[in-house]
DNA sequence: TGAATTCAAGTGAGCGCTCAGTCGATACTC
DNA sequence: GAGTATCGACTGAGCGCTCACTTGAATTCA
């Protein structure tokens, strides 16, 4: 792995862990073996550093979403959400440091200052809320979903299962036990009254 | 107002918008009108600040809801958690700047190693987990809640209302909008499929 | 050989916190 | 009541240190 690679993967976790501000220079050049000035050599700055992690992040969750719309054919939009929250809860996990950095208040701040992240900040947060007002509404044509507003429920939804995954990584619940709680409420949330 | 009370009122303020790292002890001297020296005269150093906060927040907390709890009478437990969801929200605008402070990671690091802090922040969740629970247990008896299990549906529902005001303070969405479909959507959830 | 990369040793601004001392009010002494 | 002592509240210059970033030389690569 190059030296630029190393220093993305480890700001990523260190950036993550501790938050932004907490990571030293000094700790992401010791942990990766690559000198401080080299750090500065491949990004202009610690900012930098943390841009490009957010973009990477960008194109791998667009990747994955489009990878799994492409190869799930769902039989009613119900069980199309419920497959949506079970890929988020996966994906959650799978990149669990990134999923971290979104919980901390770094990338927002930035985003209110910086137009680019903002705009990545938007497209990541599309990605789940699309998926998740396709199946309401698909499950509304099919009849497995009642009438309700599909993007704000979808936003509801999604506020849902992020929030317990945020309980989760604060150890103070072990929001991990809830996931067939969490698919049944969501199931009696949607769900068309005389089915 | 003591010079002390003015410290732990700024403090407050810089805390949530910016940080507790982030929060220079010459900025909080500028905006008190206190010598930094009178701040360390008050508080052994900027963590028992920190703390101070976090205990009048819990006092605070505490009987806020000792006072609701006391004072409102609901006719079924399915309405009294729609009162309960809706104090939430009134609170969290009511004490706008401490409830961002429960939403930034200082809190959740500090309690990994300080115990009395770990206390207060299961104190005040507990608050509100405890009443949305005996909501729930209520709507059961009454027949206007489903049978479900009570406290792993409060925190589900809690960390609904709470990521929704969470997506609010980031600007990515205007979740303040939200709120009708907010309580339809909590109703959906809970009530007895036949009422 | 020259361009790209890596390095270690700085540099200086900024930070939390200390400390010697001021100030005004209160209590005590004669 | 004048003088003295004591006290809590407050001050701000400055100390020791940290940390993002720079620099210029060394090394590697094409």
């Amino acid at each position: 792995m190059s030296k630029k690679d190393a220093i993305l993967q480890v700001a990523t976790k260190l950036f993550s862990e501790k938050g932004f501000k907490e990571t030293r220079m000094s700790e992401l050049s010791k942990m990766t073996g690559a000198a401080e000035g080299t750090i500065f050599y491949h990004f202009k700055n610690k900012e930098e550093i943390f841009l490009a992690i957010l973009e990477h992040f960008k194109g791998d969750i667009v990747k994955e979403f489009q990878q799994y719309i492409a190869e799930r054919n769902f039989g009613t939009g119900l069980e199309m959400m419920e497959g949506a929250i079970s890929f988020y809860l996966h994906l959650a996990s799978a990149m669990e440091d990134r999923f971290l950095l979104l919980h901390r208040h770094d990338a927002y701040e930035l985003a209110r200052v910086n137009p680019v992240c903002r705009e990545q900040l938007e497209t990541i947060y599309n990605c789940f809320l699309d998926i998740f007002e396709q199946a309401i509404l698909l499950g509304q044509q099919d009849g497995s979903i009642a009438p309700m507003p599909a993007r704000k429920t979808a936003l509801i939804l999604f506020s849902m299962v992020d929030g317990l995954v945020r309980f989760n990584t604060y150890d103070l619940y072990d929001a991990g036990a809830l996931y067939n709680e969490l698919i049944e409420a969501c199931r009696r949330m949607l769900k068309t009254p005389q089915s």
